[in-house]
RNA sequence: GGCCCCAUGGCGGAAUUGGUAGACGCACACGACUUAAAAUCGUGAGUCUUCGGACGUCCCGGUUCGAGUCCGGGUGGGGCCACCA
């Protein structure tokens, strides 16, 4: 018997492939398209256990489209540009470029070392200039469209650092690196208009088919529409009037107040006079930006000592407050308040002693009124004038149409998505191609100047962006007047390379054009697009604006990026601490003789404790690079696909890789074993085939047919379990005659190609011991004969009164009293039945036979 | 607080979409081989049982000849968003 050697048999494959260039994708219209992408890397360093999950997934998917007939395009690249790179030049005093492709280098080796039918010929980083140059030249072009401005912001300033900071990287109100306490500053930033979208964005999520449900429903409220009306009040002696924005109209005559944002542009003109307006502003800037820090903030409101005028009760006002739980960008940044049936209104006007006046009761109680909470539920409307006994929707409908008439409000839609701030004061980005010229203002760099590259001799030792320190990089001339001016110092966040890599891929290599948009046509959208679930709002929404823009900018004709989504689940680990309560790594820990668990060198006990998101803080984390070289490629996407559905968190276990490992050794075994039983066999089917030869040739195109199935569903897991069943039937199956011989080498090569899409290279090993001249990666998938799935003779169960009494076999498809006779012949049904009348006999063909008695 | 999802043996999970619950695997037990262990192979197992059966898919109720699957109510767990008017 022959050993399966992993190591050896895995790398030889791994270079007939690429010898061979199995994987370069062509266009090629005479066969359907099928384009699979995972997610693309920041290359860290290293591959985790999350890329190994994420990458099987999509090779698996790309490895049976090619056997199915597509044409395949499934490259990869680099997530490249972005804040480690930074931090590790800061601390290892490296340039971030040379750590970047450095890792850029490793990862490459570990993803190849996984056999991944990857198309590298096509391989990408986004922090190449020849990458980001069209980046900044479709910038401009957006710029040209009205697609990206500048404007005020208040952002997250980090003090010591001085820079921006994202809302991620703002902990407890603090800055996550520095600890000191972020400040909101008002800077003047770069935006892209991706609420010109907002309509558009929501509207073809329903097209989507292919799409996670939970993703849609997700971006849809992000983007969150509203119907509304604006509705603008006078204010008693003042010129200006207030727009405010609701989205409950017909509770206009339980208005009790009218609130302000601080920052609204009328707050300081209405009280910027008035004792005690500054200490109030300063209360409200004190509070933090966390979640947390809002969540308990106190409403704080701020009485200009204005009244405005109620549009339906003549002699009626109400007080116009300054409040600190009105927001600017929302809306008009303007409301008025309905205690009765808001909450925060309810919360503000009880501290401020505001009348709170009930006008919307539930069904049957018209003398409600909301005393100890708002109410917002279903009803109808009471001390309302001309709304009263109406519903809401009814009352809404007649507010608007009646302000729309007398001109001071109008229904409005309105989305909670805001523009994307895309400035970032970073060196390792790509950098925002515009000049600021002191007589000409913002000017686009020129196209023949693009692309504008970062300079390499960069230091970090001061804080900020090493860009503004630079001594000459941002000296330059304007394209306009020729004066001297200054390069913009910002870089672009780097959501935005990912936002449109996916084209890049149709001509990576070409510098003069971003992507061959003939090629991107014909390959886009992206059939099959596959990550991490932390993605369904920002990236996957910045990709699928970036595609709207790029085409209204006539880049390429293509709507939608990804028509067909996949989110796969966490990969989660036992934690283990020894008695200090230190954390420890799964490779320090052994069992020990009585059972329990101690440490591999110390020898002291270890507690396991939960099973959560591998993570390094926790170190329960297991090196992929560990795992490909003791238990190979195969083994590690076996274990990984094995149990789990890829939608759900994936617990790693040492005895499953191991289990997944000796399977890999079966299988071999199974083909080693019986080859040479079956050499000498003919090509030609025989004419008759045995019952024995029957049940394994319909178990093999039962497979084929069922696995094929569970990849289009996603059931990897399922298919595993297919494949297992077929196998174990293999092993089983006792060969006495040539029919049989025949239908064990049929089951062979089945299996083979079956397995292909999960274990690759031992699956083409196994081709080869057959005999086989040609690469399995070239082989199409399996024939399925639909007739021989059909067995003549069914199981059924027999029921009485609803509860399984007994089996009976029956021809397929027997008549009704073939059935009630066979089915009362039975022993066991006869003794259920106890001479009881038969009141109702229940018979569906091939299913089942229930029997009512009384 | 809002929106969404989930609940099946000791564990991960299957179940032809309303038709024999527990496929496939992990862990476990016993047996074979071995001086022994590992590896490998074989056998067993939802629970209780007076060995006739009875019960069983988080709980309560409903629809149905028949419910893990559909409907109503609850409990528990998870995800995303969150002062969005």
């Amino acid at each position: 018997m022959t050993r399966y050697n992993i190591q050896e048999t895995e790398a030889k494959w791994r270079k007939v492939w690429d010898d061979k260039g199995s994987f370069v994708a062509q266009d090629d219209t005479s066969k359907p398209k099928y384009y699979v992408l995972e997610m693309f890397p920041y290359p860290s360093g290293r591959i985790h256990v999350g890329h190994v999950r994420n990458y099987s997934l999509g090779d698996v998917v790309a490895r049976y489209k090619k056997a199915k007939g597509f044409n395949v395009m499934h490259p990869m690249g680099w997530d490249a540009f972005g804040l480690p790179a930074e931090n590790a030049a800061i601390e290892n005093n490296r340039h971030p470029g040379e750590w970047t492709y450095e890792n850029i280098g490793a990862m490459r080796k570990q993803l190849k070392a996984m056999g991944l039918s990857l198309d590298w010929s096509k391989e990408l980083a986004t922090c190449h200039p020849g990458y980001y140059k069209h980046e900044q030249k479709m910038f401009l072009d957006f710029y040209k469209k009205g697609l990206a401005y500048r404007k005020d912001s208040i952002v997250n300033w980090d003090p010591v650092e001085n820079t921006v900071l994202a809302n991620e990287q703002v902990v407890d109100g603090k800055g996550w690196r520095s600890g000191a306490p972020v400040e909101r500053r008002k800077l003047n930033q770069w935006f892209l208009k991706i609420t010109d979208y907002a309509e558009e964005l929501i509207d073809e999520l329903k097209k989507l088919e292919r799409w996670p449900e939970k993703v849609r429903i997700m971006q849809e409220n992000w983007i969150g529409k509203s119907q509304g009306l604006k509705l603008k009040f006078d204010i008693e002696d003042f010129e200006d009037r207030i727009e405010v924005y609701t989205t409950r109209p017909d509770t206009i005559f339980g208005a009790s107040f009218v609130a302000l944002a601080t920052d609204h542009p009328l707050a300081e003109k209405l009280a910027g006079e008035k004792d005690g307006f500054k200490d109030f502003k300063k209360q409200c800037e004190a509070i933090g930006t966390s979640e947390a820090a809002i969540e308990q903030a106190e409403k704080l409101g701020f009485d200009t000592g204005y009244r405005v005028k109620h549009p339906f009760l003549e002699n009626d006002t109400l007080p116009v407050y300054l409040a600190n739980f009105i927001l600017m960008d929302y809306g008009t940044g303007a409301i008025f308040g309905v205690p009765a049936h808001d909450q925060r209104d309810f919360d503000f006007a009880t501290k401020y002693n505001l009348p709170i006046k009930t006008v919307v009761a539930p069904e049957g109680d018209t003398d409600f009124k909301a005393e100890k909470a708002a109410y917002s539920g279903e009803g109808a409307l009471i001390n309302s004038q001309f709304l009263d006994g109406k519903t809401i929707d009814e009352a809404k409908v007649e507010i608007i149409s009646r302000l729309e008439k007398i001109g001071t409000g109008q229904g409005t839609t309105q989305y909670r998505l805001r523009d994307w701030g895309v400035s970032r004061q970073r060196y390792w980005g790509c950098p925002v191609p515009f000049i600021h010229c002191d007589a000409c203002g913002i000017v686009p760099v020129p196209d023949d100047q693009l692309p504008v590259t970062l300079p390499d001799d960069v230091s970090f030792d001061k804080p900020g962006n090493p860009l503004t320190h630079h001594p000459t990089w941002k000296n330059t001339t304007c394209p306009e007047c020729g004066k001297n001016a200054q390069r913009e110092t910002d870089t672009f966040d780097t959501f935005f390379e990912s936002s449109w890599y996916f084209a890049r891929y149709c001509d990576p290599r070409n510098e003069e054009i971003p992507f061959n948009k003939e090629s991107a046509e014909y390959w886009l959208g992206v059939d099959q697009y596959i990550g991490g679930v932390e993605h369904a709002v920002l990236h996957l929404l910045y990709a699928r604006f970036f595609t709207k823009a790029m085409r209204d900018c006539g880049y390429l004709n293509v709507d939608e990026p990804f028509t067909g989504l996949y989110t796969q689940g966490m990969v989660t680990h036992v934690t283990y601490q020894d008695d200090q309560g230190k954390w420890l790594f799964p490779k320090q820990i052994l069992e020990g003789h009585n059972g329990g668990l101690i440490h591999r060198d110390t020898k002291e006990p270890v507690t396991a404790g939960a099973t959560i998101k591998m993570s390094k803080s926790k170190k329960n984390v297991v090196d992929p690079e560990d795992i490909l070289s003791s238990y190979g490629a195969d083994a590690t996407r076996l274990f990984i696909l094995s149990d789990s559905p890829p939608d759900r968190d994936l617990e790693w276990t040492e005895s499953g890789v191991d289990g997944a490992w000796k399977y890999v050794n079966r299988l071999y075994r199974i083909y080693d074993e019986n080859l040479s039983l079956i050499e000498s066999i003919p090509k030609d089917a025989p004419d008759a085939f045995s019952d024995n030869a029957k049940d394994l040739r319909r178990k093999t195109h039962e497979t084929a047919l069922q696995i094929s199935k569970d990849i289009e569903d996603f059931h990897m897991n399922k298919a595993v379990a297919r494949l297992r069943e077929l196998s174990n039937m293999v092993e089983g199956f006792k060969i006495n005659e040539n029919s049989e011989k025949w239908a064990m080498r049929e089951a062979l090569e089945y299996m083979a190609i079956c397995m292909n899409p999960i274990m690759p290279h031992l699956a083409e090993e196994l081709w080869q011991m057959m005999g086989h001249e040609t690469l399995l990666v070239d082989t199409s998938w399996p024939v399925v004969d639909k007739n021989l799935l059909q067995t003549t003779v069914v199981t059924l169960a027999v029921q009485v009164n609803g509860k399984v009494k007994s089996t009976i076999m029956l021809p397929r498809d027997a008549a009704e009293k073939e059935a009630r006779e066979t089915a009362l012949a039975n022993e066991d049904v006869q003794k259920a039945l106890d001479n009881k009348e038969i009141r109702k006999f229940i018979y569906v063909p091939n299913r089942i036979v229930n029997m009512v008695v009384g």
